[in-house]
DNA sequence: AAGGTGATTTGATGCAAGTCATGGTCGGCA
DNA sequence: TGCCGACCATGACTTGCATCAAATCACCTT
C-alpha cells in the first residue's frame, strides 16, 4: 500500500497561467484539445450554448476535484495537466482507475454519485459543465449526447483492456503496456511520444497497475539493464526498443 | 490458465423453448425483462419501430455470438440464459470481463469492432438489433440514445469496481464479492437472491476474478468450513452468513 | 451396473510479487 | 549552503497464490 494522496494536500502556490487555451467561454473556438472532447464537431450555435454554461477552472497540484460518492453535479474536460481517478478500500488500499490528460473527459456517474475520487497530479486547467444544464442541452442538441455516448464507449473499451491487464498480465507486462499506452496517448496529442512523460509518481503507477512501488521500481530498473528504456530523469523515460517492449507487453 | 471454451464447441441439442417471453417482434409488450433494458419507458410508437428491426435468437450453450475484433454490426439484449464476455492474450491467458444474465445488454463497440468475444454459457434467448438501423432510430427518438448512455454509464461504474477487485482484493475477498454481487443481481431480477445460482464453471469464475480454478475451489471449501456458505449442488450456493461475507468482501 | 469423460477438489511444492529495512537523490527553503 | 522531507532504489526475507499432480465427483452412455 502507498500514501493516500489526501495526506499532505500541501497548498501549492497556484500560478495563474497566462495562456488562455481551452474551452473558455470566449475562446472555445481556439481550444487546442477540442477535437478530443465532446465539443468536437459541433455547429457554431451549439458551441455558443455550450460556452454559455461552461466554467473554466485552474487548480494546483494535489487538489481534490471531488470524492467518491459525492453527488455528481458536474462533468469536466481536462484542458491542461494531469488528473488521477481512484477508488479506496476501507483499509486504505487504493486502485487508480485512470489517468486523465489534456482532452480527456470525466464525470459520468450513476445514481449513487461519482464512482471514484478525482485528484490533480500537476497544475490543471479544466472546463466544468453543470450536469443539469448539459442534460437540458441534450434535448435541443441530441448530437451532444451522441458524442458523449461515443466517449463512454471508448472509456468502456479502455476499462476492459485494464481488466485484462490487472487480472492476467505479469508485472513486467503491466509496466511495458503502461509505457506504450502513455506513448500512444502522447502521439494522439501531437507530442513526440518517445521520450514518455510520467507526470505521476511511482506510487500512482503502482496503484494503477495493481503492484507495489517496489515492484514498479525494480521492473523499470530491469528494463534499463535490458536496454529497453533509458531514464532521462525521474519523469522522462525514453523507449529505446519499442518493438521488444511491445513483445514483452503481449506476453 | 484454464480451458478456452472454443475447445469442444460440442453441438448441444437446442431445445425450442415453448415460452415466447422477451422482445419478440409481436411480444415486446409482454417482455419480462424490459424494465432492465433500453426498451424501458418507451412510447408505444417507439416500441413499434424497435420491434420492426429486432430479430429474436435462440442459441444453445457454448456458442459464440461474436469474436473480439469482429466488426460490430449488432447489439443484443439477453432475455434468457447466461453469456460470458472475455478477452484473450496470444498465449491463451483469458480475462472474463463480464457475465450477462436476462435483461443485460451487450454490443457497444469502438471503431476497432467488438472489444471482447461473447459466448453463451447456457441455452440463451436474445434480441438482436442491427447497429446501423438502431442509429437511424436515434435520430428520430433521441430518448433511445439517452437510455443507452445510461446503460453504458452503469457498465462503466461496474468496470471500475471490477478494476478495484482485480487490482487490490485478495482471493477470499474476490470470491466473497462475487457471490454477493450475483446474489444482488438475482434480487433485481425478482429471484430469491439467496440460494445463489452459478451458471458458469469454476474455470469461468477464476478467469473473471483473476485467479486459478484451484484457488477458487480452495476458497469456496474454506468458506464452507467457516460456515459462510453451504453448497447445495455445484451450481447452487446458499449464503449462510451474508453479514460476515460482506465484511470479508470489504477487507 | 459399469465404464468413460470432463469438472471439481485436495495436497505438495515453487515462485513472483509483497513486505520490511536501509540508504541515496533531489528540490525547496531557512 | 546545508538541512529536511518526499520520493526513489535496492537488498533480504516472507508469503499468497500459482503450478503440478492425483484423487474424487457428477453425469452420460451403453
Amino acid at each position: 500500500m502507498t500514501e493516500l494522496g489526501q495526506k499532505l494536500p500541501k497548498p501549492v502556490a497556484m500560478p495563474t497561467r497566462p495562456r488562455s487555451a481551452g474551452c473558455a467561454a470566449a475562446d472555445c473556438a481556439a481550444c487546442e484539445v477540442r477535437s478530443l472532447t465532446f465539443c468536437a464537431g459541433l455547429k457554431p450555435e451549439e458551441m455558443g450554448r455550450l460556452a454559455a454554461i461552461v466554467t473554466r477552472l485552474n487548480l494546483a497540484a494535489r487538489q481534490m476535484l471531488f470524492h467518491e460518492g459525492d453527488s455528481a453535479e458536474f462533468v469536466y474536460n481536462v484542458t491542461h495537466g494531469a488528473v488521477k481517478l481512484y477508488k479506496l478500500l476501507p483499509d486504505g488500499r487504493r486502485q487508480i482507475t485512470g489517468f486523465l490528460l489534456a482532452g480527456d473527459f470525466l464525470g459520468l456517474a450513476g445514481k449513487d454519485g461519482y464512482s471514484y475520487s478525482a485528484e490533480t497530479i500537476s497544475p490543471v486547467e479544466l472546463c466544468r459543465f453543470p450536469r443539469r444544464k448539459l442534460d437540458q442541452l441534450f434535448v435541443v442538441f441530441p448530437g451532444l449526447e451522441h458524442q458523449l455516448l461515443g466517449l463512454a464507449t471508448d472509456e468502456l473499451v479502455a476499462a476492459q483492456d485494464q481488466m485484462l491487464l490487472l487480472g492476467r498480465r505479469t508485472a513486467a507486462e503491466k509496466v511495458a503496456s503502461f509505457l506504450l499506452r502513455l506513448s500512444e496517448r502522447g502521439k494522439v496529442r501531437g507530442q513526440p511520444g518517445n521520450p514518455v512523460q510520467l507526470p505521476m509518481t511511482r506510487g500512482d503507477i503502482a496503484d494503477y497497475l495493481g503492484l507495489t512501488i517496489e515492484t514498479v521500481s525494480r521492473t523499470l530498473s530491469q528494463m534499463r539493464r535490458d536496454q529497453l528504456i533509458r531514464q532521462r530523469s525521474l519523469t522522462e523515460i525514453e523507449l529505446t526498443a519499442v518493438e521488444r517492449l511491445a513483445d514483452l507487453a503481449q506476453g
